[in-house]
DNA sequence: GCCGTTTTCGGCCCGACTGTTTTCAGTCG
């Protein structure tokens, strides 16, 4: 079995975990955690990396320490050094860990006084009144732990940014209504339009913190509080998100913004550039000394540091800044800089409106050309189109094309592939068309040989332009098929072919770090919505988000050309 | 454990809230 790098940092942070309940040296353990974090956002398994016989020290916070206990897991699948920690400490403590209020000397002293090792033994403990009998532990801490025992609040889970954002703007703008309040902004994950969230992050300004704190305390949706102070406080909504609000007054907005907008890589990075430099970042400005040198607005902090500002999307500590520095940040792509759509679905199979209202839906949010690109016949669930039908269509769009002004339509096909890496409609068929969007819809769980090379062959396909939903992925619901993606990356360059970023909430799919693996070999991306309804449009947006995050710009996005030029680049894809 | 135009040793981001502490440690983001 392959190992992914999701398995590495895993064990890190495993790692990680168990050094600090031991009092472990704590730059030991963020060593660990900056490197698990790091092989995270990796675009391709280090195990290929390996393969190929690349350093792997010159990652950043990668030596020659951890090189060699990555390679140990990719070669053998385990870790001594994991193994020696769990016969000292039981596995489970680790579980404590994620408790609210429990940190590690507070596991070190659950398990050492009272040889508490999981989640239902601290319960037992708790009910029993026995906590309070260690030093540091208190009565509110044992009701505290029953309580959040008991809601499982052990369980955390992340929202897609779009439920998120059906909470968190309610709320903002409730929050927003308190007078005196200048600034509300939700910051952090969501503001860097991360696929899901696991928190939200609200910033207000104001120069009356109590008057807000009261009003966030008053919030309709709200559970239960769990900490309140005079410009922090913690609260938990009915729906189970979330939300850390933070008061600051007018003048420290930009510093505040900053500081809960960034990820925690990349503000580290920013404390210690600013350190480097005589300075010291925080919440509340740039200072030198006691001076406060900036801080009114986001740009003044960027610019303090010698940078110039860094889209929120790209705040990840992944070249970011020395991009911001060298003066070499890309211009992202916008929402404006889409003039077509090409993957869409009418009531033809399973979308919800016409030809006409799609056309009339796309054309109203300023789009120049929309594909029309059905299920294929496999598909029957939805109605998939045999050779026929697809045929019918095509005189229709013809028909309604004629007549349309301001759009056209393009006639395509989401194209199912078959198990064996062959297409579910004859050439014939697929030949009439202007472009063909691939997809796969079965059989999700081949190895990662079989997988790729069912991919590679689909791409090798002279009449295929488009790769949809590359990964497979459903948030939440469906992990990613196993496939070597840099390979398909380096394949679809070699054919002249496209991948799509399908910008539907639940799939956002292309990931954001292939998107930049494809920028970087050339491939362009499609940004599309698979709309099945006129409202799905509305999707590209968070399409863009994603792209945004992947560093695409304009020129990396196949439909922000004209269609004149789109039509050209299909035709060299058919040529290739 | 990582890292290095001040360095191969000696640093390593910063502050708020809570609870139990009576001056602060632990946790969290």
């Amino acid at each position: 079995m392959p190992v992914h790098n999701a398995d590495i940092a895993a064990i890190f942070n495993d790692i990680a975990d168990l050094l600090e309940i031991e009092a472990a040296n704590p730059f030991r353990v963020r060593a660990y955690r900056n490197a698990a974090r790091q092989l995270q956002t990796l675009a391709e398994d280090v195990g290929g990396m390996l393969a190929r016989g690349e350093d792997l020290t010159r990652l950043p916070g990668i030596g020659k320490d951890l090189a060699a206990k990555i390679r140990e897991i990719v070669e053998t699948g385990r870790c001594h050094a994991l193994e020696q920690l769990r016969r000292d400490l039981p596995p489970t403590l680790t579980e404590l860990l994620h408790l609210p209020g429990i940190g590690p000397k507070r596991v070190h002293a659950l398990y050492h006084e009272l040889d508490i090792q999981t989640p239902a033994q601290l319960y037992r403990a708790a009910r029993d009144g026995r906590l309070c009998e260690l030093p540091g532990f208190g009565e509110k801490t044992e009701l505290k732990l029953l309580d959040a025992l008991e809601a499982h609040l052990a369980t955390t889970r992340r929202f897609k940014l779009a439920t998120a954002r059906q909470y968190a703007e309610p709320l903002r703008d409730h929050l927003a209504g308190t007078p005196g309040v200048g600034e509300a902004v939700i910051a952090g994950s969501y503001r860097r339009r991360r696929d899901t969230v696991g928190d939200l992050d609200i910033l207000v300004t104001t120069d009356d913190a109590a008057a807000v704190m009261a009003r966030f305390r008053d919030y309709d949706e709200l559970d239960r509080v769990q900490s309140l102070g005079t410009t922090r406080a913690s609260v938990l909504l009915k729906c189970g998100l979330q939300v850390d609000l933070r008061v600051v007054a007018r003048e420290n907005y930009g510093a505040a913004l900053h500081y809960f907008t960034g990820g925690k890589a990349h503000n580290i990075a920013m404390r210690t550039l600013a350190r480097e430099r005589g300075l010291k970042v925080n919440e509340y400005g740039v200072f030198q000394g006691v001076r406060r040198i900036a801080g009114d607005t986001e740009e003044s902090v960027f610019r303090a540091l010698g940078l110039a500002w860094i889209p929120p999307e790209l705040r990840e500590n992944q070249g970011e800044i020395q991009a911001a520095a060298a003066g070499t940040l890309p211009t992202l792509v916008s929402l404006g800089d889409l003039r077509g759509d090409l993957h869409a679905h009418t009531t033809a199979t399973d979308g919800h409106a016409g030809l006409e209202a799609m056309a009339a839906a796309a054309r109203a949010r300023g789009l120049e050309y929309l594909a029309i690109t059905e299920h294929s016949r496999r598909l029957t669930m939805a109605h998939g189109l045999d050779a026929r039908r697809l045929r019918e269509q095509g005189m229709d769009i013809d028909r309604l094309n004629a007549k349309l002004k301001g759009i056209t339509l393009l006639k395509g096909i989401e194209v199912d592939i078959l198990d064996d890496g062959s297409l579910d409609l004859p050439d014939t068929a697929l030949a009439e068309l202007d472009l063909v969007v691939a997809a796969v819809h079965s059989r999700f769980n081949l190895s990662r040989e079989a997988q790729t090379r069912r991919i590679l062959k689909v791409l090798a396909h002279p009449l295929v332009s488009i790769l949809a939903h590359p990964s497979g992925r459903l948030i939440d619901q469906r992990d990613p098929y196993d496939v070597d993606m840099p390979h398909v990356i380096r394949a679809a360059r070699q054919r002249g072919c496209f991948l799509e970023l399908n910008a539907h909430p639940e799939r956002l799919d292309l990931l954001d770090t292939h998107c930049r693996l494809a920028k970087e070999e050339g491939v362009l991306v499609a940004i599309s919505s698979d709309a099945h309804s006129e409202a799905d449009f509305d999707n590209l947006d968070y399409g863009i988000g994603q792209a945004r995050r992947g560093w695409l710009e304009a020129g990396d996005v196949l439909n922000s050309r004209s269609l004149a030029e789109v039509r050209r680049l299909l035709k060299r894809t058919e040529r290739a």
